[in-house]
DNA sequence: CACTGAAATTCGCATCTCGTGAATGTTTAT
DNA sequence: ATAAACATTCACGAGATGCGAATTTCAGTG
């Protein structure tokens, strides 16, 4: 069973000593985050916080330009989207493997996206597709890792501690009617995945939309990320896809082991 | 006694009750962002904390998904990334912004970048190109706005009292040897740009590269943002430029005025 | 394989800071 | 013009934070 904190719409774990007071103002911008954009008071209620506790935070929260105000609404300043292409580049792997997965996006005419995992969740950071004009609405969006290719694909590649680990953190939420329920189940799928090489998301996450995945390790045997080919389903065939997927996760497997080979990173 | 150094890279204005716990938390990430990924104990001496006091902010900001720890090195955490992804779409206005840049780009064969301005600097949250291999660089970067094309498109539009706020703030740092080096001179170019109704970047802020900048306005006066077209001198003609972006602004502001017209915003 | 040094982690304490409710200021709506 | 709603400031006591010292972990070496 598991088990929701109550005012925390997620569970942050309690490892070592946590300062409240940072942890106050990080749980502000998560509400400004989940609101869109809120006001001071709207804030305060919603964490159950006194007005001048929250005016306070987010006085230091725009000092430091996380935050800022327009009128008497507050937003994520863009100092988060620096930090956040910080984030996005930051190990040179990830940008050969956007070099491929547009390539493969192209001679697939399909989207190609690639995740990558931290803490039990999945974020798509590179959205490939053949139509330039339009972007990846799913790019930054937490996936639950049970519920679609590119999660599957990784959770294969994990110890059963992990994906343990991750279960109790995350549990299996429901996202339509195909949403794996139940933990043996998952387990199965991910015995399934690793016998045919990779994995599938058949309208588990979002209705009409299914998709074909495949994790990327390095030379040290770590899980990189994930890439993964999605489409309507009456236009995607596995005969089609895979073969093409494979190909491509194989040269960036080779480019990166090129490039970084074993011995050159810790662990 | 607690001594807190002043060594700071950035000026941090002291608008009403600083937390200074979260200040902290705020100050490590902002070390990890410089560094690059750091060890607890360089962290440590970098900002003249005591190990024990990082380690406490670090655990805190590891539960909250915003750092992660790879061996014994902390970095930056896809969290930015989401957070910072909801704040480039933050108005719907980008969006508009965003295709039409893109149609730009095609059209001139140029690359085409929406910067906004928040605190006094400027971040580049759209760059399109008719490249599609390859991103634009200087995406997420923090510009310094009397050195860029967008920047002073948007210093143009601001009261003098708002860019000598810049001014205090962020002074005039040397990039190249063409970089504006007093306020008079600046505010010289200011006026010139608002003649001429386009700004210019001649090789200010990067040898090798101009640029040619207008400022997006809203319908209720305030600026948006600003979009620029960037390139090598000798490919770039004022004459071919000029007109063309002057017709993509006019249509952007026309498009938001129609939809987001007058009266529907706070200010 | 024990030994060593460097770094991370834990712990208890003194001190300063944060969170609060109440008071004041400001904006918006009627 | 008045009220209501909200933002902002203030003073103070509870309790969290930052520190140094102690302990543990880990990598490299003889």
């Amino acid at each position: 069973m598991f088990i929701y904190l109550p005012r925390e719409r997620w569970p942050v774990p309690e490892h070592g000593r946590e300062l409240t007071t940072t942890a106050t103002s990080l749980r502000i911008v998560d509400a400004i985050d989940r609101l869109e954009g809120a006001r001071m008071s709207e804030i305060a209620t919603e964490l159950g916080l006194a007005n001048s506790t929250v005016h306070a935070h987010l006085t230091t929260l725009r000092n430091h330009e996380l935050v800022v105000k327009e009128g008497n609404e507050f937003h994520l300043g863009i100092k988060f989207f620096h930090l956040g292409e910080q984030a996005r580049h930051r190990k040179p792997e990830y940008e050969i493997v956007r070099r491929h997965a547009h390539e493969l996006s192209n001679r697939l005419n399909e989207e190609v996206a690639f995740a990558i995992t931290e803490h039990g969740r999945s974020v798509i950071i590179f959205d490939e597709n053949n139509d330039p004009a339009k972007e990846g609405f799913q790019v930054g969006r937490y996936f639950h890792m049970h519920n679609s290719a590119s999660g599957k694909a990784m959770l294969a590649e994990f110890s059963r501690d992990r994906v343990e680990g991750v279960l109790d953190r995350w549990g299996l939420p429901r996202e339509t009617e195909n949403t794996i329920q139940s933990a043996e189940e998952l387990y199965d799928e991910l015995e399934r995945t690793r016998e045919r090489g990779y994995s599938l998301n058949q309208q588990e996450a979002l209705e009409g939309l299914m998709a074909v995945g495949m994790a990327i390790t390095t030379p040290d045997g770590s899980v990189l990320g994930s890439l993964d080919v999605s489409g309507p389903p009456y236009r995607l065939s596995e005969e089609q896809i895979v073969p093409e997927l494979r190909e491509a996760v194989t040269q960036i497997e080779r480019e990166i082991a090129s490039r970084y080979g074993p011995g050159d990173r810790d662990q």
